[in-house]
DNA sequence: CTTGAACTTCAAGTAACTAGAAGATGCAGG
DNA sequence: CCTGCATCTTCTAGTTACTTGAAGTTCAAG
């Protein structure tokens, strides 16, 4: 078995996330108040790593605070059902699908510009390589980077 | 063709950038200084519904400020190589495709969520879901999520 | 030439950290 | 038991990236 008690420290290094922003998730709402030692210090389960993996995730992507407290107090609360937790669950999965999609377009404008980049510059001027013609529309796969550093050589 | 010359609130609505945010971008260095109408109005050209695009994007993935403005000013200054921008969208694209990780572990969590409590649970307390047991952890395909207002009705 | 939407600048407010001070605690080795 | 030092505690202040609002100006349709 893993062991049971963590410190904020040993948190922070499981989940990627500083004390200090611990300390201020559950000044926010989006933790509960863990147990302590004797001398005030925080003790956390088991539990709290996937806890604050999850809310790390979301924050990630931008969801605000009042978002991811909402989704996270769901699950202590009899008196909200199920059905509500998924409805929100759902609501904030169509949010991530939209982002993927975005992050997606974001993947394919830079990875268009560095294969072009690859195949046609070698060192020339960067202003020659028109990489706000390429990035931020959308991508047309047929024709490749067109003035990309091809009229100009080095110094 | 399309027309050439927009006005700030145009631009927002096009790029879905507010006014005041792109303004706010000039101001950081991320956009070039528009021309002025005679009474003082900003006027854009198209291609900075592209660049105002892509630096969206970025925005919308975390990017700093700082990260965004080194990339996009590469593309005005002859003294830096194409190379040179090129190793700088690598890099950023390493950390798009790191993101695109996490944000398909975030979606799948979800998934799994909504799939089990739409199987499993239909209207019992949220607190029986144990969403945070199956959230934030790696998912098990095989199981669905276990005690999830299996052992009570609604009242 | 009037009217109203859209623009201008500037200042202040907010969300989510982030860093630093100043001191207390926990634990391992002597 | 004592020392030393990493880790913790609270508190305050600063930073980034917006966001809102005030007060006034400009543009374009009627």
């Amino acid at each position: 078995m893993t062991r049971q008690n963590y410190r904020i420290g040993e948190l922070a290094r499981l989940t990627g996330v500083k004390s200090a922003n611990i300390r201020y998730f559950e000044q926010e709402g989006l933790l509960p108040e863990p147990s302590r030692l004797a001398g005030g210090h925080r003790v956390y389960d088991r539990s709290l790593v996937e806890r604050l993996t999850f809310i790390r995730r979301c924050r990630d992507f931008g969801f605000t605070h009042a978002q991811i407290r909402e989704l996270t107090r769901l699950a202590g609360d009899d008196r909200r059902s199920c059905t509500e937790a998924r409805d929100l669950a759902q609501a904030h999965l169509v949010e991530v699908r939209r982002k993927m999609t975005e992050l997606q377009e974001l993947q394919r404008s830079l990875e268009g510009y560095v294969d072009a980049c690859n195949q046609i510059c070698l060192g020339g001027p960067a202003s020659n390589c028109s990489i706000f013609e390429d990035l931020g529309g959308e991508r047309q796969k047929s024709t490749p980077i067109a003035g990309c550093c091809g009229t100009q050589a080095k110094p």
